[in-house]
DNA sequence: TTGCTCCTCACGTCACGTGAGGTGGC
DNA sequence: TTGCTCCTCACGTCACGTGAGGTGGC
């Protein structure tokens, strides 16, 4: 998209934010840059791309990749799905393919009418009251969890105090 | 412990709690009762076992392995380490070998000196501060998680309220 | 004898990690 | 030219899944 520039004076943009195009010009990263913003191996950035479930905005000339804020923004729900809630890639990308579905949708919107809207709607919170209840019955075990580690602490804490070191 | 039996009768004692022994006798289960229970695949108890994470308290004289009680709650604590905490393996056998340790020493608590004493209960107090800071860092990400979902849904009603169907 | 469960190899899989060997712009 | 980062194979690894082939007690 910002890929394949008039402007023949930069052909990578690798970290290039061009003042002539204004500020709101999209920051586009090279993999490595976006994998530190990220907190995540480059390796993982491929393989998601791999698996299809990112593709990133652009292409440098050269081949090399760029992502965009947007690419960053799925990156994190991708994590957040994988490593908070335990899901696999595979049922991430289902997950994603959800999500996109809806952005497309809500895309043409106006052009809309009132009943398919009402539909995406009740479609779209069905999902998310069901993404919630499991992260409910995570935040329910590890608070357990956390309990048993407190009372252990308490026990402790008893047991030190009959000592006087 | 509870295998090489004096009572020549059963050699195997799969699911047998003999009343001759009393009420107290520890009930053992074979791998695939234990799985069952647990609600994890005998594969992964073979597994724990073949890292060292877990030894069943027996076997019978043909080898089957023999799950008590105590076997049952390691395998939930393995478990909890693992998928509530992220930690892998090795950081599991970690933390079972400093409860390990714990549980050694609390052994001959009797026969210990109060600065012996001291010393345990402050190392064990540390583990599981530490412990708790993880858990706690985890609770927080998907109460933060939740939050969004449920703001996402709070937007979907604001919408659809502004539909008749 | 027939099921059922158990056993030990041992190869397959998922989500990457980790070089191997090569390219491309300051 | 020298670093640095990027690229595409491609093999290694961790935590198992999944048969393959065989044993053992109702």
């Amino acid at each position: 998209m910002t890929d394949s520039p008039p402007t023949p004076a930069s052909k990578t943009a690798l970290a290039d934010r061009p003042a002539d195009l204004g500020p709101e010009a999209p920051a586009l990263l090279a993999i490595g840059q976006a994998a530190r913003e990220l907190g995540v191996s480059v390796r993982s950035l491929r393989y998601y791309e791999e698996m299809g479930l990112l593709t990133p905005t652009g292409r440098t000339t050269g081949g090399n990749r760029l992502y965009a804020p947007d690419d960053l923004a799925r990156v994190r729900r991708i994590r957040e799905l994988q490593h908070l809630l335990g899901f696999n890639l595979d049922e991430v990308r289902a997950i994603l393919e959800h999500d996109d579905h809806l952005t497309r949708v809500r895309h043409d919107w106006a052009d809309a009418h009132d009943d398919d809207r009402a539909r995406l709607l009740d479609e779209a919170r069905e999902a998310d009251v069901n993404l919630r209840a499991q992260v409910e019955v995570k935040i329910r075990s590890l608070v357990m969890f956390r309990d048993e580690i407190n009372a252990r602490i308490a026990r402790n804490d008893l047991l030190r105090e009959g000592l006087h070191g």
